[in-house]
DNA sequence: GTCTATATGGCGATAGAC
DNA sequence: GTCTATCGCCATATAGAC
């Protein structure tokens, strides 16, 4: 999907962006941010952020490099937009009731369920997210508060396992990385609209990993 | 991690790799392909490979930008020998008997813990492989080899299913999604020579793939 | 097998007109 | 809000000496 030709000066974002979202914006160009924001993660994510060129950008959102500057003051602001989008979004779970008190077993599968909504809501930011590798201070930043989550995530494993919920034949580290693992992978399939609702999506991921792929007797 | 002063000229390459494997090589730069190899692809997945520049490729080696056009003709194909060194390794896993004859049940848990061994051995290789964006032809030829194995993985899972040894409440499509997810995941986190051993690592990942996290009655 | 020097092009970003 | 033209930099890759 290399260099489209562009939906040269007038249909990309008349409603509905390259990215799928309806926006709400009445016809032609004439940006705003947060188009050209879905825009640029959805490329982002196709290409890779270090793989996409404002060019390739520019080409997408049917506009010349120079006008994206308009509308944000650099490639690296689109990425911190992006980010603070996804982190937003996976750190307002800690805000609910549920994720706070009751058993660990209980917040633990609500905190899965929660995770993998704000996976299916903010996907394309959360992909961004999920695949940085920190080259600078802003992807560092977002890193950091990545892993805050997922320690967070990992006290609420070792409370389940010392209820006696969870199996202590694995180490509790490994469990850990094992279920960000199948959640996070989620970004990496997952596409909205089809027949597998977000709901039904947690409900698989909830069952795989707490029960398994084995039929039970 | 940036901009290393390099271990300039006469360190880096004296048995053990930046990359933490041993190569047998005696001291002094004076590299060979593979150890440019190894070295590159450690540090292609320490920064991401698009924002791997030759220069700082050079850095890590010890040599400069130029020496590494001795070795091989361009970046990319870095890239390419690389993918070989991992789509080689898990295309070998269909070889074994094991993988070819018996209960769907016994193939898919023999391939998932061959699947496992093959990332643990050739960690780097395969990290690299499945980081991949398909921007480049070399990329895409890859990709589509990955997808092969997926499909005959999946093809094992819709066996098992039939067999009656796999749940049938979960679309197969989902069920190899998130297998794929467990698995792959393990390249973001596992480093040999911990105390978590390949073997181990392998039963941890079959024991909560197939029976789940919960603990059993 | 390595080096310095360099060619050539694309990158992110800016200036200033419309 | 968009454009054309351009700046300065760094990218991959090459030439040719040691």
């Amino acid at each position: 999907m290399p260099t489209l030709p562009a939906t040269t000066n007038g249909t990309s974002s008349s409603g509905t962006t390259t990215n799928g979202a309806t926006t709400g914006r009445r016809g032609r160009p004439g940006y705003d941010q947060q188009t050209v924001l879905n825009v640029a993660v959805e490329v982002f994510n196709r290409h890779g952020y270090d793989a996409t060129s404002m060019g390739i950008l520019a080409e997408n959102l049917g506009i010349s490099k120079s006008a994206i500057y308009h509308h944000v003051p650099s490639k690296e602001d689109l990425l911190s937009l992006a980010l603070e989008e996804a982190l937003g979004g996976l750190e307002s779970v800690w805000a609910s009731p549920e994720a706070q008190s009751g058993a660990a077993e209980h917040r633990l599968e609500f905190v899965v369920r929660s995770t993998v909504r704000v996976l299916t809501e903010k996907l394309p930011f959360v992909t961004l997210l999920l695949r940085l590798r920190g080259n600078t201070e802003t992807e560092r930043a977002a890193l950091e508060r990545r892993r805050s989550f997922d320690r967070k995530v990992a006290e609420l494993i070792g409370a389940a396992r010392e209820e006696g919920t969870l199996r202590k034949d694995i180490d509790p580290r490994t469990v850990s990385r094992l279920l960000f693992g199948t959640i996070n992978s989620i970004v990496e399939w997952y596409r909205p609209g089809g027949s597998l609702t977000p709901e039904k999506l947690a409900d698989d991921v909830v069952t795989v990993v707490f029960d398994g792929l084995h039929t039970r007797s």
